[in-house]
DNA sequence: CGTTAGCCCTGCTGGC
DNA sequence: TGCCAGCAGGGCTAAC
């Protein structure tokens, strides 16, 4: 669930940590995290590689090698990026998938829990037709009204589902959507047909100003999350709507309930979202 | 093309 | 108290 807010978090942290360092071991623990590539041709791609700099994409974190190849972790739903040093400690070992051991002993370290996380490497011709099936980044400012009156058109499906769709709009995940949502006024079944000039300024804004602030506070800590450094986010406790079912909304008083939305559970305030 | 359902995984929750 | 079915969900693919 590490959404951009997450993300963006770790990448700041591990911007300074790792830029100018060499990769000089790659352990591969758990060869899934790097399928359909194999442990071997992974490493054999990222061993002995200085990594420039770090970016990120959506909720794609990007280590960007001096071979012009970039490193791509995805952390789904319980994937953990942590700065370590060598040795990595036995009680340390739990759900570790992926260890890059650096120049000077240091390490990154991918834990996983649930092992639906992703590590794979893309040349740079892959990198851009990966990309390119990416919407735009939310804080840019080609996302704006006029690109959500444009994508919301005359579809039918549910405004949420849009929202939460990567080739729409990069980085957006269920606590961002279900608060934005909140924030704009805007019930999450609504088709996104629907959503007039109004709305569709409301949620550009309301879109932006969740995320900013969530990565003000560094994300939110729910479920095991958790940032390079092994800190805790605030964001979760600033939430409006998010798992607060049964909890009085914050604007009327009313009851925040939980539906099913495109199989994701959604949480929103039946009075103030229409 | 637009949309939806099912799958991958495993720790945790809720019901009995 | 102990057990276990079922839920959680991001992104991909298949199917409609």
């Amino acid at each position: 669930m590490p959404e951009l807010p997450e993300v963006e978090t770790i990448c700041r942290q591990l911007a300074p940590y790792l830029s100018g360092k060499k990769i000089a071991r790659v352990k591969v623990v758990d060869p899934l995290i790097t399928a359909p590539e194999k442990a071997r041709a992974f490493s054999r791609r990222v061993n002995g590689q200085t990594i420039e700099s770090v970016s990120r994409r959506g909720k794609y974190l990007l280590l960007n090698l001096k071979s012009g190849d970039t490193l791509v972790f995805h952390l789904r739903m319980t994937g953990r990026l942590t700065q370590a040093r060598l040795p990595i400690g036995k009680n340390y070992r739990q759900h570790l998938r992926l260890v890059l051991e650096l120049s000077g002993g240091s390490a990154l370290t991918f834990h996983d829990a649930r092992r639906f996380g992703k590590a794979f490497v893309l040349s740079p011709d892959e990198v851009e037709i990966y990309w390119k099936k990416l919407g735009p980044e939310p804080l840019e400012r080609s996302f704006n009204v006029r690109y959500l009156e444009r994508v919301v058109g005359k579809r039918t499906r549910p405004i949420k589902s849009l929202l939460l769709d990567q080739s729409i709009v990069a980085g957006v995940g269920n606590i961002y959507a279900d608060e934005a949502l909140y924030r704009a006024g805007i019930h999450p079944e609504r088709p996104a047909g629907e959503i007039d000039s109004a709305e569709a300024k409301r949620l550009a804004g309301a879109i932006k100003a969740t995320l900013r602030r969530a990565i003000e506070l560094q994300g939110s800590s729910i479920d095991t999350y958790r940032d390079a450094r092994g800190g805790s986010g605030s964001f979760q406790n600033t939430f409006r709507v998010h798992r607060r079912e049964g909890k009085p909304c914050p604007g009327c008083g009313g009851t925040v309930k939980k539906i099913k939305v495109g199989g994701r559970g959604t949480y929103f305030c039946p009075s103030c979202q229409k």
